[in-house]
DNA sequence: CATGCCCCCTGCACGC
DNA sequence: TGCGTGCAGGGGGCAT
């Protein structure tokens, strides 16, 4: 799935095509993702128009003309694919170039804008999620309340890092998996800044803060390794794992940049370091590190 | 409140 | 070729 940097770089692909545009019609093709679709979905997208396409944690947020803000989340195989119109030729949803190689029996939406532009949107697991909340309860919604701070904004520093963790005993994995603190890390890129950060997964989540409260040298560390992995990660388009692509077809290519991620085995590629990148299992979920500079 | 586990769902790679 | 197993980028819900 989709994290931040990838949710990020579709939210760039969409955007040209999506806003300040009307949805002229709009399909959708089963009841459900992994929440019901909202009562009269169609009927409440149709003849709107979408002001802004932005993005909060790994949502997608198309604010709509009518005051309500489509929200959609990419889960782990969700994906948009952009159709042009056939030249000179009127375009019936229905009647689109599939070419992203994707099954078409998982296109669940589709979206066809006032210019023949079409937009589908495919999820093989339906993990992912449509939404309609009206803007004024957006941030009291129970899926944005709690959620933590923006790791590209300004909140996200040592000091905050250092007060969320203090006391807890859970593992630094978890606790940078965990979207109450940071929004939008997922499994590569909590692996990957902890390796750029030089900190095991496996230490405490509370040695990010010293015992009056204040940040530690990890804290300092692991702020620029979040910061820096993942905008590396949008500059490259994203990570292309499996079929995933881009809004716009095309590949990102972050994941040639893994340090740590899927090379179980492998090198590990700190200069001068003789580690062997090793996975385990923390939550459920596979961890890529080396034990070797990662302390 | 924090933590850990299960589950939702499909596709794919692997070993036999 | 077929079949069983384990794994995959997320996160809600529940028991403890």
């Amino acid at each position: 799935m989709p994290e931040l940097p990838e949710v990020e770089t579709v939210r760039r692909g969409l955007e040209p095509v999506l806003a300040g545009r009307r949805i002229a019609r709009f399909e959708q093709r089963r009841p459900d993702l992994r929440f019901p679709f909202p009562e009269r979905f169609a009927e409440r997208l149709e003849n709107q128009t979408i002001l802004t396409l932005g993005r909060r944690a790994k949502y997608l947020l198309a604010r709509l003309s009518s005051g309500e803000v489509l929200v959609m989340h990419l889960g782990m195989s969700g994906r948009f694919t952009i159709t042009l119109p056939h030249q000179g030729k009127p375009q019936l949803l229905g009647d689109y170039t599939y070419d992203t190689g994707a099954d078409p029996a998982h296109d669940h939406v589709v979206f066809m804008m006032e210019d023949g532009v079409t937009v589908t949107y495919n999820d093989p697991r339906r993990f992912g999620c449509m939404l309609l909340i009206s803007e004024q309860e957006l941030d009291e919604h129970p899926l944005f309340a709690g959620l933590g701070v923006e790791p590209l904004g300004n909140e996200l520093t040592p000091d905050y890092l250092a007060t969320k963790a203090r006391g807890r005993k859970a593992d630094l994995k978890a606790f940078l998996m965990d979207q109450r603190i940071v929004a939008g890390l997922g499994n590569i890129y909590v692996c990957e800044a902890l390796y750029r950060a030089g900190l095991s997964p496996k230490r405490v989540a509370s040695c990010l803060a010293n015992g009056s409260g204040w940040p530690t040298s990890r804290a300092e560390r692991l702020v620029p390794a979040i910061r820096s992995v993942l905008q590396d990660a949008i500059d490259a388009g994203g990570s292309t794992l499996r079929d995933y692509r881009q809004a716009d077809g095309t590949i990102g290519g972050f994941q040639h940049t893994f340090s740590v991620y899927g090379r179980e085995g492998e090198p590990c590629l700190t200069p001068g370091c003789r580690g062997i990148v090793q996975r385990i299992v923390q939550g459920g979920r596979s961890t890529f590190y080396c034990g070797k500079c990662q302390r």
